[in-house]
DNA sequence: TATTCCGATAGTGAC
DNA sequence: GTCACTATCGGAATGAG
């Protein structure tokens, strides 16, 4: 009756104030955590606290269009805290935040302020078709992809093909294919870069290596 | 341009008396030896001496209706003598063996003696599809795939699908798919054992470990 | 052809 | 499609004078 990995989220959810490194915040219904092994520069999980939602799968329990709104909402916040975390992480490289830094450092500053990097639009939150942990989590998660936790390509395709469900596109439509994941071999799917599409066949690491390329650039936006 | 390790049968028909241990026997158009990478617990190679043949493509040497019919008559005597030398290795073991043995010993023995084993039939002589050698040969060998040579896939494809074409299907007719080897994938096929049908898929070693039960099996037929 | 190196793949066990 | 460990499987390069 096994007692294994699969299970250790719940233990956040139980007793918060245990993981004070890696809580982000609590409430009534949801704990915000930073993911173990994060599979990019920045990786966090919304876990819903629900006795009965969280230990279900989550198509099943985004059936319940009270707690799916409750849980975009949460996720939303917790994103836009990514979002902070994002800018200080990579403010100072990227081309976008320094245009407003210098419209900031201006004497006098111009009446209109460049808005800055919209760092938002870089981190993804949704869940995975087949999710191996056994509690309810939502991933929070920067769409880099660089993280040396990120080991093979089931990892990998789990966040770059339709596997990873996007929060936005739920209730699923009945017809949706992401409800039969298994027969669409996502996860077999060959490799292919996020950001410029090329196509990595089965080589991860020379995937791993691009992305590190990639990433280099991506920041600097 | 290379000499490399794909010319290096040639040296036994240049210079046989240079392989004693190797050379089975010689005459002016043959020289069979011993197969220094065997894929079954014995395996013998027939080599034409013709300066022309010997460097065809064996579906392209076997055209020659009287250079075939020379290959199939001297492939054949060195079959019956594979034949001998899998009895002597095996007879000890073999059932139908030991019924002729206790015949011969009877006092008095019996009119009709019991033929014992056919080995000729445990023994197949043909040649690849797509040879890697470059000079010409005709395999000669027992069926077991017993032997710690056979490292891998493509080593047991290349004896257990028409990849392997037997002697006795020369001429090919023109519609013979095995004129176009690649196309039918033979190698990549699953391994399927020789003896009994069962699939193995991709998973040689557990080939392997069975091929080594049903040897067992096999040597006492 | 064989050998070697490296990386991808597959199965397991975890209390 | 938890992680971590192991064994196995698979492609690519090599080679020679
Ligand atoms: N003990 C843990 N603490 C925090 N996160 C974890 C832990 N174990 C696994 N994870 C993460 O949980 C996520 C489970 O993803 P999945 O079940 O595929 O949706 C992965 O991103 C793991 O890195
Ligand atoms: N130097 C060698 N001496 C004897 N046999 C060899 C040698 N090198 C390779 N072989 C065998 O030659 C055969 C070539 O098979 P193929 O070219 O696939 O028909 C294989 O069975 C090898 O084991
Ligand atoms: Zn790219
Ligand atoms: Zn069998």
């Amino acid at each position: 009756m096994g007692s294994n990995r699969r299970d250790d989220l719940g233990a956040y959810v139980r007793n918060p104030e245990s993981f004070p490194k890696d809580v982000i915040y609590q409430n009534e219904e949801f704990v915000a955590i930073r993911d173990k092994f994060p599979k990019s520069s920045l990786h966090l999980l919304l876990l819903p606290r629900d006795r009965i939602k969280m230990r279900k799968h989550p198509f099943e329990a985004f059936k319940d269009a009270e707690f799916l709104e409750k849980v975009k909402v949460e996720a939303g916040k917790l994103q836009k805290l990514a979002a902070s975390e994002l800018r200080r992480m990579y403010g100072k490289d990227s081309a976008q935040e320094k245009v407003r830094q210098a419209a900031l450092d201006a004497h006098p500053p111009p009446d209109e302020l460049p808005a800055g990097r919209d760092w938002v639009k870089e981190i993804k939150c949704g869940v995975h078709a087949v999710p191996s942990m056994n509690d309810l989590h939502i991933h929070v998660i920067a769409v880099d992809h660089y993280s040396e936790r990120m080991k093979h390509r089931k990892h990998y395709n789990s966040f770059a093909t339709p596997f990873f469900v996007p929060l936005e596109d739920f209730p699923l439509k009945s017809d949706d294919s992401r409800w039969h994941p298994e027969r669409e071999g996502y996860l077999r799917r060959d490799l292919v870069c996020w950001r410029c599409g090329r196509n990595f066949g089965n080589s991860f690491e020379k995937l791993k290596t691009h992305l590190w390329k990639e990433f280099g650039e991506w920041k600097k936006i």
